[in-house]
Order: structure tokens, then sequence, then C-alpha cells
DNA sequence: CGTATTTGACCGGCGC
DNA sequence: GCGCCGGTCAAATACG
């Protein structure tokens, strides 16, 4: 039962060694990570299927760039990789991972790396309304204690990412931001918003019109809709200063083809 | 020995 | 209707 399999598409080289062993991406410092996220519809229609899409400088996670292209920077959850193919039009493959945080955990993400900016790395979570991701910590108890047994994100161990410590990367642009982004989001976790209402950051009411100016799908600061927070309850332990963005015009397929 | 990762194969949707 | 492509499965392998 063979096939012309679509395997065959070779991309550039991801896999020049992909050590099996424990992930580790050590550099995941999410702490300090500054994400670019945004939602879009789903490509394919599926319904009650939430997808966010969070861009994060590669250099957060350099330290395991011996992994390979789509080493996932550690977040608070387990994930097991099920699966790797290489995209068409993109010399990265994309990686995919399933929530191992949780038994029936219904999350998923998909790892890969921008062919913009591969300096990039583009993860995209998807989770069912139904199923809302693991919130805490505490809910993760899972059968495999494997990376992070604790929700603080480890300790840097990446001097270089101090490089562009804080600046902002939206649309793979940067954006200077302040040290304490967390604090800076400070209103982006209390703000428990249902609206649909744009909020700007101050920081980025500016900046992000310079960024993305010009554009008819103009990435907007987007508040959280309760679904959107429990499939953010998680993230937001990732990057504390993360960004989400939501094409205005429901971009079709490319999501971040802003660049 | 158990668990996670790798990688080829299969399935289904979408576009042409 | 056919082909392409993305996503998932599952067997094999590697690692702890």
């Amino acid at each position: 039962m063979k096939r012309g399999i679509d395997m065959a598409r070779s991309y550039n080289d991801h896999e020049s060694s992909q050590e099996t062993g424990p992930e580790s991406p050590n550099s995941s410092t999410f702490n300090d990570m500054k994400a670019l996220i945004s939602s879009h519809s789903p490509k394919r229609s599926r319904r009650s299927i939430e997808k966010r899409v969070v861009n994060v400088p590669m250099k957060e996670m350099e330290g395991s760039r011996h992994k390979g292209d789509t080493t996932p920077p550690s977040d608070s959850w387990a994930w097991r990789k099920y699966g790797q193919k290489p995209i068409k039009g993109s010399p990265y493959p994309r990686g995919y991972y399933r929530c191992s945080s949780t038994k029936g955990c219904p999350a998923r993400k998909q790892v890969e790396r921008s062919r913009d900016d591969p300096t990039m790395i583009l993860i995209t979570y998807t989770s069912e309304h139904n199923h809302p991701w693991p919130l805490t910590s505490s809910t993760r108890n899972g059968p495999k204690p494997k990376p992070e047994p604790k929700p603080e994100p480890e300790p840097e161990v990446e001097p270089e990412a101090e490089e562009e410590d804080n600046k902002f990367m939206v649309l793979g642009r940067e954006i200077e931001t302040t040290p304490s982004c967390v604090d800076e989001f400070a209103w982006f976790t209390e703000m428990e918003t249902t609206s649909s209402t744009i909020l700007e950051s101050p920081m980025f009411s500016s900046e992000k019109k310079t960024a993305v100016s010009g554009e008819d799908d103009v990435a907007v600061f987007f508040p959280m809709g309760e679904e959107d927070e429990s499939l953010f309850a998680d993230l937001g332990e990732l990057p504390e200063c993360s960004v989400v963005f939501r094409h205005r015009s429901s971009v079709v397929g490319s999501q971040v083809e802003i660049f």
C-alpha cells in the first residue's frame, strides 16, 4: 500500500540532527518572550475550533538551534510531537505537537519557522471551545512530567536574548517595548473584556501603526474573549508580553503574510 | 522497560 | 474528476 507520498518533497535541510532527547528548549524563556499573537479563521471550516498564531523571535530559543527548525519554545505545558511535514513554499518543516499535559487535552500546536523571517518561530495553537486549555500548572499532573514541572518559566539561559530584550517583534518588525513587558501588560491579563472592542496599547497605538500602516489587513490589538481567555490562559503564562493580533480582513490561508 | 521522537504512509479537503 | 497539500496516524527507533 504505497502511494506517491508527498514526503518525497524534500525541504532544504531540517533534520540534520534531531535529537530525540528531551526537548528542554531551555532558551524558551517565554519569560521575556515577545510574541506576536494573532487569531484568524481556521483554514478548514472547523467549527468550534480556535486557532491562535504566536510569532516568536527565534533568538528566544537559539539555545536549541541545534535541535532543528521546529523546536518549540517550552511553555508551561507538555507537548508531544506527533508529526512533521515540509510545507510548500517554506524551506522549513512544520512540527505538529499534541498537548500531553492532561489526558484528554485536545490542544495542539504547530511549530514552524517563518519563511520570511527565519528568525521568527510561528506557533499555531489549536483548541476547541468545549475543551479548554490546561489552565494552570496544577492541571498538569499528566503522565508526562517531562517538561518543566513548574509553571514558572525557567531562568533565561540565553544571554543573547537581551540583545533585543526590549523589542517587540510585530509582524516581523521590531518594536521597542519596556523591559517590564509583564508590567506593561498587566492590563492585558486583568482585562476580562468579552466585547470585541479593539484595544490599543499605548505603546502599540503608534508603533503597530507604523509597523503595519498602509496595509489593508491591519493587525489590530485584540482583547481576549472568554474563549480566548481559556485558550490563552496557558498562553498567558507563556509570553507574559504577548500581543494578540487579528487580521481585520479574514486572511484565508496565510496567517501572517503581512510582513 | 517505558516513554518520547522520528518518519513514512494514509486520509480528507480544496483548488483547478 | 484529478492532483496537490496539509494534517494525523502508527510502526520503528532512540533515549532515559
